[in-house]
RNA sequence: GGAGAGGUGGCUGAGUGGUCGAAAGCGCCACACUGCUAAUGUGGUAUACGGGAUUAAACCCGUAUCGGGGGUUCGAAUCCCCCCCUCUCCGCCA
């Protein structure tokens, strides 16, 4: 959500924005609503004031000039409906709109209109070249028998898969390293609701507009017809439960900024996206993740600080795996409807050739926080909102991906990265045909 | 799922039909006092929206909001109905 009176202020630059952002929303004919909400409002205000203003009078009045008025009042009272009725859906719709007006992105993001116009800004780490045949992921994780993608499709459909073995300890470890690593920055971590409620996705500003990516809980007949439903909405990131933490509170300006970190399974419908990376476990339905969430100042030099800060908790992670990858600035056209910036981190990938997105890091200033209605007290006890960021710290299983691709050795076994060893027995190595938990 | 109690401002907590947007306390802010700190005194202090004055903020008026929605009434925090949530007891259960 942005600040009307800013959007009243300068309608270009939010025009501008949809537009860079490619997102349809009509500036001016929201606010040619906006105007003719005003105006009625008035008018119903105006009889409002009259009729509490009368209201008032016949509590002083004796009772025959009360019976009189009480007439009158009956009257106004149906004319006030009635032009009430006229406002309601005219406020419905201002409501409906102001959810989907975008923000205005930094002047630093660069103007793109997809992923394709997202700009590199550095690179880490050497792309290798193996002096022999490469496997990819799904060839290794099958021939040490930590993954199972057949099984998991016969068990869940497409995009479903198992983790077995020591593909299992490998994620556990990934995920408790670099948790581990947040905590002694200073996060807090959280293992927070899997299930969210419509105020939480609408806060995080996933709805309206990502519905049909999220899986909603219900209950179904079984012939498919709704008989039950839940407000509740399985997440598909820990922002969602870790952001909408605070959602209604004043903070106190001393405990920010708030460093916060979810571990959570993730899910997400990936409607839309049929026949796009359907080899192995780069898209799939459910995987987890170490969310980082910050909550600080209403200040964008403050939160800029706290952007490079968990973008470089990012990137620590992937230069303690070992693990070459770039950072771009995600352009315009591919950031969200609610981020002002966005940085993704792409770690390489050898059986994609290429780097595959695996953190997004966002900045919100206080999109969110309008939505979520977190404030803290400033010095001068005033009340300003938040504002809101969030990065990935580690995603899994997709970054197994590199971490199988770049550690496999020539015999089809993978080296474990040594700072998950302590994660995993102290072990080096995955091996073929071997089953370490019945060993 | 059954029975009971309850949901009020940043917090605690009064308020059962008419200046109640709401007592009191805490917290916070401003000012005063005071070697400093602490303490004390005085005043201020909910949010959103709309209008007016000013335009860097301050200010004035109005409307709505006491979990959410609907109803009764000239008038609802207060009465009625539905829903949500919390607590206690019972049932069921990993």
């Amino acid at each position: 959500m942005i600040d009307l009176n800013d959007l009243r202020a300068r309608p270009d630059a939010y025009q501008d924005a949809a537009k860079k952002k490619r997102i349809t929303f009509d500036v001016q004919g929201f606010l040619k609503l906006d105007e003719r909400r005003r105006e009625l409002l008035a008018g119903v205000e105006k009889m409002r004031a009259e009729k509490n203003k009368a209201s008032r009078d016949i509590a002083e009045m004796d009772k025959g000039a009360r019976e009189i008025a009480v007439k009158e009042m009956k009257s106004l009272g149906e004319l006030l409906k009635k032009k009430e009725g006229e406002l309601a859906p005219l406020e419905d719709e201002w409501t409906r709109m102001q959810l989907v007006i975008p923000s205005i992105p930094l002047p630093n993001v660069p103007v793109g209109k997809d992923e394709a116009e997202n700009v590199e800004i550095r690179k880490w780490g050497t792309v290798p070249a193996f002096d022999f045949q490469p496997k990819d992921h799904v060839t290794l994780g099958q021939e040490l028998d930590i993954i199972d993608i057949p099984r998991g499709v016969k068990v869940a459909g497409s995009r479903s898969y198992f983790l077995k073995n020591d593909g299992v300890r490998l994620e556990m470890a990934v995920l408790l390293f670099t948790l581990d690593r947040l905590i002694k920055k200073g996060f807090t971590p959280f293992l927070p609701p899997l299930l969210a409620n419509y105020e939480a996705m609408m806060g995080t500003s996933y709805f309206p507009g990502g519905e049909e990516q999220a899986y909603a809980v219900g209950v179904q007949h079984a012939r498919g017809e709704q008989i039950e439903s839940d407000d509740a909405y399985l997440i598909g990131t820990s922002e969602v439960s870790v952001a909408s933490y605070h959602r209604d509170e004043v903070l106190n300006i001393d405990e920010l900024p708030k460093r916060y970190c979810g571990l959570s399974n993730c899910f997400r419908r990936e409607a839309g996206t049929y026949g796009k990376d359907t080899h192995g476990l780069y898209r799939i339905h459910q995987f987890q993740k170490v969310e980082q969430v910050i909550l600080c100042e209403n200040d964008p030099e403050v939160s800029a600080a706290m952007h490079r800060e968990i973008l470089q908790n990012a990137e620590e992670v992937l230069q303690a795996l070992e693990l070459p990858y770039r950072v771009v600035d995600v352009c315009t056209g591919d950031i969200g409807r609610g981020q002002v910036y966005k940085n993704d981190i792409e770690t390489w990938m050898p059986s994609r050739k290429n780097y595959g997105e695996t953190h997004s890091c966002s900045s919100f200033h206080d999109f969110q926080a309008r939505r979520l209605n977190i404030k803290y007290m400033d010095r001068n006890g005033e009340k300003k909102f938040v504002h809101t960021l969030n990065n990935t710290c580690i995603a899994s299983p997709r970054i197994l991906i590199p971490i199988l691709e770049m550690y496999q050795n020539r015999d089809g076994s993978v080296t474990i990265p040594e700072v998950l060893r302590p994660y995993m027995g102290g072990e080096s190595r995955m091996e073929a045909k071997q089953c370490k938990s019945v060993r």
